[in-house]
RNA sequence: UGGCCUAUGGUGUAAUUGGCAACACUACUGAUUUUGGUUCAGUCAUUCUAGGUUCGAGUCCUAGUAGGCCAACCA
């Protein structure tokens, strides 16, 4: 394991006293229970590292179970790319499984309760039923259908279920206490009438559990030992465990429920209700846009599972509040990158420069390193020729000795070509420059071990040669929100932070190596950053998604200026 | 006018369970560099407050303060 000598966690620290306590290792379960209504996101990344990292960690089973309880919300489809982005992350899990393989189970103990006077059917509206719930400071008062007989109940339980009522007429409801001081505890529903077909059962059922008579049951059911979930259902372990108690037997393992914090990522949203109104009001181009905090739009925009996993991992697991800065995330995707990522080389705002003591119609092919970082990734050639074209922000007519990169009369070398000396440039009439003219040293070609190869210049710019080159839409991302916790404003909407700029659209020019390259590879860009290789790329043409920039502490020191 | 949960650098997580507050990110210095990248070295804390116990408190006790969650036939 990688992780060796790292501390522990709350869970883990957890796990390890029922060890300690005598529990066997070897019946240690976990499960991730997805709810298919939407799409994974990065919230949910935190908690498949964690129930797939203890798995690995302890050498345990875990489940993928799909918490599929409410069939007017869950879709086939989204199962499929749950199942995908898991996979994509690089778990395997134990059993694929569903809560609505536990409908007929469910539905039995729920009999059971009945018949133990535990459960009443309830027939008011749901208004007249949430009037009696009380608040949070007051208790509730009782239903008038509280106190129904076994038989009754039984009967109008098997009528639910045979579809005789239509949908919000009754209840099935759990008999414990409408003064307790956790509403959850207030005879809480567990079946309600549904006449909607379901992406698995269909037609089977018309009466489907509610969450919390499902879930606890179903850990049982597949004998998860900790059922891990997010904070805001720690008041939920209390009816948990009152459900679990109603069904245990000896012998069996009786699963614990445990809270942790949900982790937040600055200048980004992760709840589905949010996301899918980006995707509705066209804020964004679907689910898998590369702007998405999806799980699907960071694999879009290049980002790697290894990254993904790192960066969990890093941040951790704990119970407070807290705000993930999204520099980490982005700090993992460049260690990443920066050790696989071939580099080649691509001019995004192009100005032409010509060499005007380079021989005429010459063009040479210049030894390029694959990557600097990992010296069995091996060489290329690139093409060289007396027009270029460079990066127009790396050009300046003067500047002073803090600009590294190329002005009149001063040098700067070429990467992987020559050293070259800014003479004259030309003008449109608008004062733009169309044309930067130089002069090369001839002796002075990277590699060649020369005395002039040797000299040091300051600065290094990448280029790409005119006649070579290809062209290639270039798609460059920021952050969708200007605000650290768009939806962390009191009486503002998320929408009034959305970044206007989030996506800027430009044709830019690759070096000719790219021309074959595929959907999903990436490449490091030299000075610029890394992109990968998105999808909508035709034969023709090549379309680039940036994942994120390098580092880049000039725009640093040009910003405080 | 209830119940439950949480408070450690700008951010996130640790602290052998009472023994020198650590790691990572960010930011800032400097060195190296044919990517202003990478790499390397360094800098950045009244552990929410106030009392108390103790030789010694982030950790234990008391009282506060602040934030979050709970009244869906959602999960």
């Amino acid at each position: 394991m990688k992780d060796e000598g790292r501390s522990l966690n709350f869970i883990e620290h957890i796990i390890e006293d029922d060890l300690l306590a005598g529990f066997p290792k070897s019946s240690l379960r976990f499960r991730f229970p997805p709810e298919p209504n939407g799409y994974l996101h990065i919230g949910h990344a935190s908690s498949i590292c964690l129930n797939f990292g203890l798995g690995e960690r302890y050498g345990a089973p875990v489940n993928l179970r799909f918490d599929d309880t409410n069939p007017a919300k869950e879709e086939k489809e989204f199962v499929e790319a749950i199942k995908k982005d898991v996979a994509w992350l690089g778990y395997h899990w134990d059993s694929e499984c569903y809560a609505s393989d536990y409908f007929q189970q469910l539905y039995d103990w729920a009999v059971m309760l009945i018949r133990q006077g535990k459960a009443y059917v309830d027939s008011q509206t749901s208004e007249q039923m949430a009037e009696q719930k009380g608040t949070p400071t007051e208790p509730g008062t009782n239903s008038p259908f509280r106190n129904r007989n076994v038989a009754e109940n039984l009967a109008l339980f098997e009528a639910m279920k045979q579809g005789e009522f239509a949908e919000g007429t009754h209840v099935l409801r759990a008999k414990i206490d409408m003064a307790a001081s956790n509403m959850l505890m207030r005879d809480p529903i567990m079946y309600r009438i549904l006449h909607r077909p379901h992406h698995r059962t269909n037609t089977d059922w018309c009466i489907y559990p509610m969450y919390d008579w499902t879930h606890g049951e179903s850990d049982y059911i597949e004998q998860v030992t900790h059922s891990l979930c997010t904070l805001e259902f720690a008041p939920h372990r209390e009816l948990y465990d009152w459900f679990l108690d109603q069904v245990v037997t000896e012998g069996r393992i009786r699963p614990k429920q445990r809270e942790f914090a949900r982790r937040n990522l600055s200048h980004t949203i992760v709840s589905k209700r949010k996301l899918l109104h980006l995707v509705e009001q066209g804020v964004v181009n679907g689910w898998d846009d590369p702007r998405m905090p999806t799980i699907s739009g960071l694999r879009r925009r290049g980002f790697t599972p290894e990254s993904i996993r790192n960066f969990a991992d890093t941040i951790g697991i704990a119970k407070r509040e807290n705000v993930v800065d999204v520099s980490l995330l982005e700090f993992h995707i460049r260690e990443h990158l920066n050790k696989i990522a071939p580099r080649v080389m691509a001019v995004l705002d192009p100005v032409k420069l010509v060499i005007t003591n380079y021989p005429e119609g010459e063009e040479e092919w210049l030894e390029a390193e694959n990557n600097p970082e990992d010296p069995g990734a091996g060489n290329r050639q690139v093409p060289f020729s007396g027009t270029l074209y460079i990066e127009r922000e790396d050009f300046r007519e003067e500047a002073n000795r803090k600009f590294f990169r190329l002005k009149l009369g001063g040098e700067v070398r070429l990467k992987n070509g020559y050293i070259i000396k800014a003479v004259s440039c030309s003008k449109d009439t608008d004062g733009n420059i169309t044309e930067i003219q130089c002069t090369y040293d001839p002796k002075s070609k990277s590699g060649s071990g020369s005395e002039e190869s040797l000299r040091k210049v300051k600065g290094t710019l990448h280029w790409v040669s005119v006649p070579h080159a290809l062209k290639a839409e270039v798609r460059l991302y920021d952050r969708l929100f200007n605000d650290e916790t768009p939806d962390g404003h009191k009486g503002r909407d998320f929408m009034e932070f959305i970044n206007p700029d989030s996506l800027q659209q430009l044709e830019g020019y690759i070096e000719p190596s790219l021309k074959d390259a595929q959907a999903g590879q990436g490449f490091q860009f030299q000075r610029l950053g890394y992109f990968n290789v998105d999808k909508d790329s035709t034969a023709d043409r090549l379309v680039f998604n940036r994942t994120v920039t390098l580092r880049d502490t000039w725009a640093k020191i040009e910003q405080r200026r």
